[in-house]
DNA sequence: AATTCGATCAACCGCGCCGGC
DNA sequence: GGCCGGCGCGGTTGATCGAAT
């Protein structure tokens, strides 16, 4: 359509919360007289308001027939139930809700119900328990195995803080293993998914450092797992040589590397080479934002070659950087990775 | 007591549909 | 059939408030 003039780009034109005194002219307003066209409303009622605005207000917070306070726990239940078979579609679920706004349910969505969801572990757009969730199925395992370590040291006082900061650190880095193991089955449509899972922004495996990183800690975690005499080889992850701005970085393959290089993981489980499970036994990552996959797939059409060698922005990689940096070593990091520890360690986690 | 952080929700924005001309 | 304007919808923003530090 072309040519139509956003309805509140006139100068003068009031935008922001209204006054009592607004509310109070347009309440007897329509009270006398209907709506109308909503367009020619605001002169004929006095307000200095664009007719979008006035419809809002009164369809969203004035009417008389809005009911106000706690959704009850059948109204969510209703909504919940409706959003399963409708999506979004705020307004339909809001018609079968007398009294509710489209709008108070679709932030009541956003702000309730999606977590709670999400905290049962269920996925608020599909309604379906979270299969990516699987993944970290032996999260609990691995930190009991870590935290009963303290029975082997000579001098567990001593050692009480260090192995609590190392359990943590052998959690953090078989969650970055797996990460490496979704990446590696598709890198550039799977980033979006990590993306969902972890909160973060756009996934920085396109930056030598932050592989240089990886490949430091992995060997870290060897040390401590053969401090430990765990049976496992973290070190078989190895990044290439050299990375170039616009190389994707693919984890060598079986195939690739032969079967010597393959892994017995420290629970006696066979896995590619990561110290995790093979693709058979992982199930697909579950979107829960769709149209931030749309973003994601929009950016993975760019020619690769329109990306500079040098000096990227530092508003994308190495902003993406640092938020990777900090969530590997700052202090304050801890409670983001302390959230998944604690859902991995609740008793309803992992979901089956 | 001051500041920071996170949650909430009213209001705005832009897009698409639909009906009248 | 095509254009135009009104309206409704879904997504997003930003102000506000209470809790935490």
């Amino acid at each position: 359509m072309m040519g139509r003039s956003p309805c509140c780009d006139e100068s003068g034109l009031k935008k922001g919360p209204w006054t009592p005194e607004e509310d109070k002219r347009l309440v007897e307003y329509i009270q006398r007289h209907g709506h109308g066209s909503w367009r020619a409303l605001p002169k004929l009622a006095g307000l200095n308001r664009c007719g979008k605005s006035c419809r809002l207000r009164w369809t969203n917070y004035l009417r008389p027939d809005i009911k106000r306070g706690k959704f009850s726990e059948e109204e969510e239940q209703t909504i919940v139930n409706l959003h399963s078979v409708l999506g979004n579609k705020w307004s339909a679920i809001a018609s079968h809700l007398p009294g509710r706004t489209d709008n108070e349910i679709k932030n009541y969505w956003n702000t309730h119900l999606r977590k709670k969801l999400l905290h049962r572990g269920i996925d608020p757009v599909t309604h379906r328990p979270r299969a990516d969730l699987q993944m970290f199925a032996n999260l609990p395992q691995l930190l009991a195995t870590a935290a009963n370590l303290s029975s082997l040291m000579t001098n567990p006082l001593d050692n009480v803080l260090r192995l609590q900061s190392d359990a943590t650190q052998l959690a953090k880095i078989h969650l970055l293993q797996t990460i490496f193991q979704v990446l590696s089955r598709n890198p550039s449509s799977q980033n979006s998914d990590l993306n969902s899972l972890l909160g973060a922004g756009s996934m920085p495996f396109q930056n030598q450092q932050m592989l240089d990183h990886l490949v430091r800690l992995s060997s870290q975690a060897d040390g401590l797992a053969n401090a430990a005499q765990l049976p496992c080889n973290f070190s078989c992850f190895e990044a290439p040589q050299t990375l170039h701005n616009d190389d994707i970085y693919r984890p060598p393959t079986a195939t690739g590397r032969g079967q010597d290089n393959d892994c017995i993981d420290q629970f006696g489980n066979a896995s590619n080479g990561f110290g995790i499970q093979s693709d058979a036994q992982m199930p697909p990552l579950v979107a829960l934002y769709p149209e931030k996959c749309a973003v994601d797939k929009t950016e993975a059409k760019l020619n690769p070659k329109e990306i500079p060698n040098i000096n990227p922005p530092p508003t994308s990689t190495t902003s993406t950087f640092e938020c990777w940096s900090e969530l590997l070593d700052d202090e304050a990091s801890n409670s983001y990775w302390r959230d998944i520890i604690d859902q991995a360690s609740s008793p309803s986690w992992p979901i089956s």
